[in-house]
DNA sequence: ATGTGGGCCTACCGCCGACAA
DNA sequence: TTGTCGGCGGTAGGCCCACAT
């Protein structure tokens, strides 16, 4: 396989895409090179088993391998630009698959996520409140790559923060990832504890740090909050360790290539190697449900990285909230088809979360009364806690000295819009949202259509199914999930007709664990392919109603039906079959 | 104002829009006669504020006048085809707004549907199953223009097929308004009880009536409802008053011209009177909140008319259910800016519900326990009304023979999308929904991403606020609207931003009183568009941050940012500004 | 009066090698 | 090795009229 970051030669309409030499004779089909300008078709599926031809040429002076005819109908299709990156595997049997990893682009603000993204809005909200009201449960979907949102992070670090306290005069550390691999870090002394925007959000409860840079011409967001950071050893003295133009580039927002989202080091020889393959995927959970038997060592680290690097980029991720009654459950009878759904579910994983894509549901083993019986047994831990780490916690105390905080947004979704899950607790319910006077609720609201949302931390309560690692408030399992099977993902992607999932979360456990994939291949033992494309074509061609099949780059067929020329009661007809055609392509693009 | 039905040649790349020269003289600003070829440019805003600027051309031999440049650009953004109309409208100060029309497509099954709208998913049928088992308040959206359901009526047509009973062998007539503008109808014999569809949902205990019709080329449906039809005065004998060869039409699915739904009667000349103009609009709600005083009557025909054309189009018109806790309310004294909203309110209805647009919501003055008390005197009306009117209710006795079925739709939308409600009754509160094994619901979910929802019927109780009409099981009114200020349209329309209502619910009605407008133009009184023109702007450019402001017709700039030739960052940055644009278009279209 | 089609110009898409980094 | 550019041909968009209904 290999990745290529996208140049604007790529993504110009003047030409096609440069396909890097060795990129070339790894992965597509050798060449006849006697030929005066040797060219091949390549077919490639994507995510959502869509085919994707390619004219493959080896020509120009010196001789370079092209991709020319299908590739700007790609581009289009994908609205792919300058710094997104596409990728192409070769399986075992030949077969191609392609996928595209776009950059992560500055957003205009939060009024573009909320366009992006199923905003977070009052009826939403209304949601959550009641849910909480209700102690029922209540989903979060969060795409990490469409939106960031300053408060939905890995548990883990959350629960790291609360080791340490921060006051003012405090130095700190910042770690992130250089572009050479290497750990780098910023410092800094706390100045203060703010509100994090006065201006979109004022009167807001919601406190982060006020910090000083040490590096002067980083501008970077001067307001952190406590899991950014960590205590540098070293104590106070503001301009102690100062180091005046680091010799790194900043990466702040005005840098204009995306660099630090992919990684310089890692080029299309060193794919090979999976390890390195996963960290140029940006945001998105690699580890999945894998995390079972270590959940809190396993969480992913997107938000971290996300969230050092925009520290301002405060628009929520939220894409949408499904109010779930707790008694709602549906007859437990119910069960989807669930052939070859590893396949796809691996494939999406490997891709980040930038495709919207269906949401596969996942069907807990018991029932939601189990996870109501496991509160009890989690609910003084979780009130101890916030008692003894008096850490940072002292920030939220505004919010109500006597809350019990219990914060954990779990993160492990097999799609690539990431599932966050709240199961409110009896015995600890006393939420920050729960805190808020009616007056603050409506601001936030009103405020703006994005939606400012520190509010939205669930109490995440360990299920009777202990024993997953040494802390008991651990990070959530799979028979821990309530019934995600209820909640579809709302907002971009819509809900195809066949939405494999599996009877029993051992059962997804299991295939979990049983091979590693990507893209639909085996990366350890021999493909069976065919489960998995039968299901695909399932789920596509009923949406057609069978009148077509998902088939790209007509430009190869010998000539594509002529919409202009058909007249009359045709011409409707023909139009309404490619609007079917474009919406399959819009729902899957 | 005028309206003209898009020609082939209209949507076709190759030209532009031929005015009608009427049109073109009472609407458009006067053109130079004298020139050679006169034109002028054209600004039009549409139902979402958005600007659309087209060159208006008097050329040709014989002369004519044109829209050319903008068109194209406009028929593509809009994505209109063949049959769509578009509508133009000019106010006392030369304004120009325009929206548009599209034809009923013949969908291509049910999947289309579902791709179309949010579909009832698993998800909200579940909320559906929870709110009336919680005895809470859930809304419906319905856009009788993206699909229409069988089983959606105009809750008059309802009562009104209470009146009689069917037997097998009993004649009948279906009314129908034919092109011509006179009524015609089909008769045919009742031959028997029936699934709705045995194929598609196998075990349905949904009953519709079998016939055969008496005109044999018919090629209509055989199954109706009752409320579709009406007992013949003649009696039996099968074939007795067959029509062979009907001169008529035939109104079914092979039509290609839309004619039924575009009366051929109504020119552009004819749109002076208001009356006519109201028949235009295709199953859009006309009176609205209107229906105050004299619901039973004012109750819109639009789904008659599409039912008995397309009897066999069973598409579920649901577009979204949101479940709301009654509990749920919010603060009360959340308010938006009511600023020109009866402006945009007008404006919407008189589109029809094709165009998706921000579903405004309406606070209701009294709270949801007005509701709640007024069940007790609605509750006995209603059970009796199952027991006496002896009828076709029986086809329902499957369900639930002790059922007390009060149904009654409640269409009164300000929006494009009608808005459906349902007050679950206490007393009354047998709903067929409630009354379908588990396993039947289960197959319903499972059959098709599109749902067949008979029964989403709502029981509507009376408020307290009697006096309406005669009937004491009246239509709704403003005061029993429940908590609708919660819920928001899911699905394509995304909120803005600002979403403008009304404080109390007499404002709204004094004010739909007060005023009437098109277009956001008096109809009847000089017009006042300042705070409209506010509101536009405000809810839209906080869209796009202000980094631009709605404007279509880049192409009568001096000069388009030429993307292409930019280079490095840059070119990035207006990619993204353009995407931006498109996200706001892509919202608005 | 106006829908449709041909003529014709132009813009841009997209394939090519040249050239340079 | 590969990113960008000029060249250039093909196609489609779009403005014009003629002609037909």
């Amino acid at each position: 396989m290999f990745c290529k970051t996208l140049t604007a030669s790529d993504t110009s309409t003047h030409g096609g895409f440069s396909v890097p030499r060795r990129a070339a004779e790894d992965c597509f089909p050798p060449l006849d090179y006697n030929q005066q300008r040797p060219s091949q078709e390549l077919v490639a599926k994507d995510l959502h088993g869509l085919e994707w031809r390619f004219r493959h040429i080896y020509r120009g002076q010196p001789r370079r391998h092209l991709l020319t005819t299908g590739w700007s109908a790609f581009v289009n299709k994908k609205k792919l630009v300058s710094g997104d990156a596409v990728l192409f595997l070769r399986g075992e049997n030949g077969e191609l698959r392609l996928g595209i990893r776009r950059a992560a682009h500055i957003k205009n603000g939060t009024s573009f996520h909320s366009l992006c993204t199923q905003p977070l809005n009052r009826s939403n909200f209304a949601d959550v409140v009641h849910a909480i009201s209700m102690k029922s449960v209540f989903s979060i979907y969060y795409n990490p790559r469409a939106s960031s949102s300053e408060f939905i992070i890995p548990v883990h670090k959350f629960w790291k923060s609360l080791d340490h306290s921060f006051s003012v005069g405090m130095r700190f550390k910042m770690r992130f990832e250089s572009e050479d691999a290497a750990e780098g870090r910023y410092t800094g002394v706390v100045t203060g504890i703010s509100e994090m925007d006065p201006v979109r959000w004022s009167g807001s409860k919601w406190r982060c740090l006020l910090v000083r840079w040490d590096d002067i011409d980083a501008n970077r967001h001067n307001r952190v909050s406590p899991w950014e950071i960590e205590p540098s050893s070293s104590i106070s003295s503001s301009n102690s360790s100062l180091s005046p133009g680091s010799k790194r580039n900043r990466v702040g927002l005005p840098s204009g290539k995306p660099e630090f989202m992919v990684p310089e080091g890692i080029g299309a020889s060193d794919f090979g190697e999976s390890l390195r393959f996963q960290k140029v995927l940006q945001g998105q959970e690699i580890l999945g449900f894998n995390t079972h038997h270590d959940g809190a060592n396993s969480q992913i680290m997107h938000r971290s990285e996300i969230s050092r690097r925009f520290p301002c980029s405060n628009g929520s991720g939220i894409a949408a909230i499904r109010n779930i009654g707790r008694d709602t459950l549906v007859n437990p009878d119910i069960s989807y088809k669930g052939v070859g759904f590893e396949e796809s579910f691996r494939f999406q994983k490997v891709l980040q979360g930038q495709e919207t894509s269906v949401s596969p549901p996942c069907r807990r083993g018991p029932t939601a009364d189990d996870t109501r019986e496991s509160d009890s047994p989690g609910a003084p831990d979780v009130g101890q806690l916030s008692g003894t780490r008096s850490g940072w916690s002292s920030l939220m105390q505004s919010y109500n000295t006597h809350s019990h905080i219990g914060p954990s947004a779990q993160v492990s979704s097999p799609s690539s819009v990431l599932k966050f899950q709240h199961v409110s607790n009896p015995f600890a319910n006393v939420n920050p949202i729960h805190n808020l006077n009616s007056q603050e609720k409506e601001r936030r609201v009103h405020k703006s259509s994005s939606f400012h949302a520190p509010e939205t931390y669930g109490d995440r309560i360990p299920s009777s199914t202990g024993g997953h690692g040494s802390r008991r408030r651990h990070l959530g399992s799979l028979d821990s999930f309530g019934p995600s099977a209820d909640t579809v993902q709302l907002g971009d992607s819509q809900p195809l007709s066949a939405q494999p999932t599996f009877r029993t979360s051992q059962e997804l456990a299991s295939s979990c664990k049983s091979s590693c994939r990507l893209f639909g291949f085996s990366l350890t033992e021999g493909g069976h392919d065919a489960a998995k494309e039968d299901n695909m074509v399932q789920a596509t061609s009923s949406l057609g109603a069978g009148a077509f099949l998902p088939r790209i780059g007509e430009q190869f067929n010998t000539q594509p039906p002529a919409v202009t020329n058909t007249v009359g009661s045709s011409y409707t007809k023909v139009s309404n079959l490619y609007a079917v055609r474009d919406i399959v392509y819009d729902i899957a693009l």
